[in-house]
DNA sequence: AATGCGTGCAACCGCCTAGCT
DNA sequence: TAGCTAGGCGGTTGCACGCAT
């Protein structure tokens, strides 16, 4: 019966900080081959200076080939506002009714992006709450107000599949739409009038997952490339375990997607002139050796 | 061109909980 | 039943990057 919890590995002897692309693949392959199933001892047989905690959060943030890279798209803004109302900051309930999301980028949105906007929408719509009852109360004028549409809006379609505590006193989010809520921050920011939003999908950051072609190497090999023990004969590659899947599509689908993780992480060159640019110290920690790269901490891709 | 500041996001920390012995 | 372990979760931090000055 030891006193306290016992730390779950030795802080002394793993690294920390951003992980390297040899990282990434050392992880993407042992768990290719060997599945997770036992997150503290990973780190140990895949040759990583890791913690187990490290690696799972690194597969489920970033590597899993199931996640859904790129920004988020005005309809999963709406969805996360409308779950965050109803459930609160329970990400990974929230990041359950988003294929594809993870609860730690979901908290990232709503933290850098939706929290601020549902705020203002909040502080505005008391504003014309307020202002409303002023005007009912006295019976003068005629009182038209976008925030107002946006609370009729919103309580005249309370009756849909949001749960009954799902509002903000008497406004229900449910029914606010990111330009809603986009335009509220708007007039909020200086009366700035947004006219047209581009959607995060087609902003001008092009996602490097996206953007990578299917005409890569067709000749991957990693036991060439990491000191790893792997088959050499891309034939004999075994179908992740995390897909619980044999079929020779998904089987397909896992190589296609190695090999754009190969190229993402600079371990192969292709005849593509596209270049992205990784953070130089932690490239040269792990590359150096096995990759192309110039002088100036540029991986040609 | 250099510097400062704000923002976004990957990663860490520590607590909670389920499962096992 | 109590204690331990590992996984899961949410809060927080720190760094890189872009933009303004």
């Amino acid at each position: 019966m030891g006193k306290g919890r016992a730390p779950c590995c030795d802080k002394s002897k793993v690294k920390k900080g951003p992980w390297t692309p040899a990282e990434d693949l050392k992880l993407i392959s042992f768990i290719q081959k060997n599945g997770h199933g036992n997150w503290r001892s990973l780190p140990k047989q895949a040759g990583l200076l890791r913690c187990g905690k490290s690696c799972r959060l690194r597969w489920i943030n970033y590597l899993r080939p199931d996640v859904k890279r790129g920004n988020f798209t005005p309809e999963e803004e709406d969805t996360i506002i409308k779950l965050h109302d109803s459930l609160g900051n329970r990400w990974s309930k929230i990041a359950s009714y988003l294929p594809g999301r993870t609860d730690n980028e979901i908290k990232n949105v709503w933290n850098t992006h939706l929290k601020k906007r549902v705020g203002i929408l909040k502080k505005e719509i008391m504003i014309t709450t307020t202002t409303q009852e002023a005007f009912e109360t006295n019976n003068k004028g005629q009182y038209i107000d976008v925030a107002t549409s946006l609370t009729e809006e919103a309580t005249a379609s309370a009756a849909g599949s949001c749960s009954p505590t799902s509002s903000y006193g008497s406004l229900n989010l449910c029914n606010l739409s990111t330009e809603h809520v986009r335009a509220a921050e708007a007039r909020d920011n200086q009366d700035q009038v947004i006219n047209e939003i581009p959607s995060d999908s087609a902003g001008a950051d092009i996602d490097f997952w996206d953007m990578l072609d299917t005409d890569l190497s067709p000749d991957l090999d990693y036991s060439k490339v990491l000191d790893i023990n792997l088959h050499s004969d891309q034939s004999q590659l075994q179908a992740p375990h995390y897909t619980h899947e044999s079929s020779s599509d998904k089987y397909d689908e896992c190589q296609k997607w190695l090999r754009y993780l190969e190229i993402e992480l600079g371990l192969t060159q292709t005849s593509t002139t596209t270049t992205t640019t990784y953070t130089g110290a932690n490239y040269y920690e792990c590359c150096d050796g096995f990759t192309s790269q110039d002088q100036n901490n540029t991986m040609q891709v």
